[in-house]
DNA sequence: TGTACATCAGTGAACGCGCGTTCACTGATGTAC
DNA sequence: TGTACATCAGTGAACGCGCGTTCACTGATGTAC
C-alpha cells in the first residue's frame, strides 16, 4: 500500500459527508456525481475508485444522513430523562431552523416523496432509518405509555413531526410555515403529555 | 379558425391531464414532456403549441391536481354533515387505497419534499393549494371547535395526514406501511372528536 | 542516505443517453368562390 | 355542388446541455537496495 492507510477512507469519508449533505438539499435524482467530488476537492473521474455507481452513492448517503440526524438529536437530549428528551426533541424537529437546514436535517422529512420513485437499494435504507427512529420514539414514551401503545403512538408522533416540517418546507410563505410549526409542535407536546394543555 | 373551435382546448386538456398524472407519479423534475405527450397520444414537437414551458406545464398539473383531488373528495363527502363528512375523509385520505394511487390523489402528500427544490411558479400553485385545503378542513371543523382555534386544528391535522401518507407511500415494507396508516387514522380521529376512542 | 522503481489515488477528456427546446414541413380541415 | 386555397395543429429530425460512466494517463507517495 503506497499512500497512507488511512487516506483513501479519509478521502471516501469526505465525499459520504458531501453527499448526505447533498442528497437532503437537492433529492437522490438532483444529486449530481461531479458537483459531489468538486464538493469534496476531487474531480469526477476518480469517483469510481470510491462507488461503485451513483446509486451505491446514494445508499451510503443515506445511510450517514440518518447516522448524521441521529447523532444530531442524540446529543440534544444528552442526560435528559425520558419525557424531558422527548419535549427538548418535538421542540428541536418541529421547527423553523430544522426548517431552514434540510442539507443537515432528517432525511425522513428531506426525501420522504422521493422514496416511492428511488430503487430498492434506496428504499431498504430508508426503511432501516425510519424503524429505528421510531424505535428511539417508543422508547422515550416508555415511562408514560403502556407497552402495546408505545409504537403506534410513536409512528404516529413521526407521521405528524415529519410531516409538519416536510409541509412547512413546502409552503414558500414563511409566515404560514411559522404558523404550522407552531401550532403542531403545540399539539403534539399537549397530545403526548409535555404540557399543562389538554391534548386535541 | 381551421379546425373546430374546441379542437385544441380537448387536446390541450388530454396533455394537462396526463400531466396531472406524471407529476405525482414522477414527481416535477422525472416527468417528462415527451412521455406526457405520447400518454395523450401525440410526438413531443406539438407540445410548444400548447406551454411555453415543462415549467408552464408543472404548474398547470399542479393546479390540474389540487382540483382533481379536491373534487374527488367532494364527491365522497357530498351530503354529509361536518363532523360525518370528516371522518369519511380522513378514512379515504389515510387509506392504503390512497397511498396506492400517487398518480391522482392528493398531490400535497405526492410532492411535499420535491417542492422546496422547485421554482417559484411551481411553489405558489403548492400554496395555493396547501391554503385552500386548510379552508376546508377547517369548515368541516366548524361545529365543534371555536373559531379562534380551527385553522390551528386543521393545519396540524393536515401536516398528520399527509405526514401519515407520504411516510406510509416511502416505506416500502406494505405491513409497516398499513399498520402506520391505521395507527394514525384511529388516533386523527380520536384527536378530532370523531370516536368514542380519548385522544393521543 | 540517496536513487530507481512500483503502486494507485486522482485527473480530465471522451462517450452515450435522456431530455427540453426549436424548426421546417405535412396534411387534415374549413372557407371562398 | 365542386374545386382551389389558406390555416395551423401536429410531426419528426435536429441541437445543445447535463450527467453517469469509462479509460488512458499522471504524479505523489512509499519501498527496495
Amino acid at each position: 500500500m503506497r499512500y497512507s492507510e488511512s487516506h483513501k477512507q479519509e478521502t471516501r469519508n469526505k465525499v459520504l459527508k458531501a453527499a448526505a449533505a447533498a442528497v437532503r438539499a437537492k433529492g437522490p435524482d438532483g444529486l449530481a456525481v461531479a458537483d459531489v467530488m468538486a464538493e469534496a476537492g476531487l474531480t469526477h473521474g476518480g469517483f469510481y475508485a470510491h462507488f461503485p455507481s451513483k446509486e451505491a452513492l446514494v445508499v451510503a448517503a443515506l445511510e450517514e444522513a440518518f447516522d448524521q440526524s441521529r447523532r444530531r438529536f442524540a446529543r440534544l437530549t444528552q442526560g435528559m430523562a425520558n419525557s424531558e428528551a422527548l419535549a427538548a426533541f418535538v421542540d428541536a424537529y418541529v421547527s423553523m431552523e430544522h426548517r431552514a437546514r434540510r442539507e443537515m436535517g432528517c432525511p425522513i422529512t428531506a426525501l420522504s416523496s422521493d422514496l416511492p420513485r428511488q430503487p430498492q437499494a434506496v428504499r431498504d435504507a430508508f426503511d432501516t432509518g425510519v424503524r429505528a427512529m421510531i424505535g428511539r420514539l417508543a422508547a422515550w414514551l416508555a415511562d408514560d405509555v403502556a407497552p402495546v401503545q408505545r409504537e403506534g403512538l410513536a409512528v404516529s408522533l413521526l407521521a405528524e413531526m415529519a410531516g409538519a416540517v416536510t409541509l412547512s418546507r413546502a409552503l414558500s410563505d414563511d409566515q404560514l410555515a411559522e404558523q404550522l410549526l407552531s401550532e403542531c409542535r403545540r399539539r403534539i407536546k399537549a397530545r403526548m403529555g409535555l404540557t399543562e394543555d389538554k391534548p386535541q
